[in-house]
DNA sequence: ACCACATATATGGAAAAGTGAATATACGGG
DNA sequence: CCCGTATATTCACTTTTCCATATATGTGGT
């Protein structure tokens, strides 16, 4: 994984993929329809973003059954990870309605995600 | 100075406005002769980030004589500084080129640029 | 006033990014 | 095997971004 700089910023540089990894910075997991609801957007369009997140190492995805949960890669260099951390602790109100949402949905038996 | 975390990224997301806010935050002030050098950019791209950069908040623009210096704005949010400073650390081997050719820049009587 | 140099902006075009709508694939359950 | 749910991909389109070239503005020196 050589994750330039600019590619790294380049891929943060949306709105859509920015609130994406920061969520998964707070929340450390989460399946597609939880990113889809927290996001209020179409479920293409999440999967579109995260596609990209995930073509360029700063994603990493996993399959268990029919929900597919990402996370931050793990071998993410580390100054990512601590810009990251930064730019989340820094801007708690900007992510709050995201966060609000995402704790609304409930989790099912198993810690399962409940989508619609 | 409103600036949101999108913001901040969309404008690192170029490899030319990157290595000039990575460079001043590595040498504080340049003049455009120095940043057109130092990236080996053509003078209007150069004046061109540096005007969006300019835009959003991320640099101020001071004119003294002929040249026009810029630095990061001195009242950047800490957490932008902070990411500038994380990326500009764990990517030192990235600017090195960069930093080479505005060293080989001697600066004349005064500490003026030297351009050309 | 003119000239040389430094910097900024305008113009036009090419490439890339972002989007909704439709469709495809994968999985689990009956 | 068929169906419903979850996720991914394709298509057609619009918007944005980036660039090179040309031109304009500003400054200092003669």
């Amino acid at each position: 994984m050589q994750l330039t700089p600019t590619e790294v910023f380049k891929s943060l540089a949306d709105d859509t993929r920015l609130r994406i990894a920061l969520l998964l910075a707070s929340a450390g997991e989460l399946c597609v329809c939880e990113l889809t609801e927290s996001l209020q957007a179409s479920q293409p369009k999440i999967s579109r973003h995260l596609s990209l997140l995930r073509s360029t190492g700063v994603l990493l995805d996993r399959r268990q059954g029919q929900w597919v949960y990402y996370r931050l890669h793990p071998e993410l260099p580390v100054w990512v990870l601590s810009i990251l951390q930064q730019t989340l602790a820094a801007n708690q109100q900007w992510l709050v309605g995201d966060l609000l949402r995402l704790q609304a949905m409930e989790r099912g038996p198993l810690n399962q995600p409940v989508c619609n």
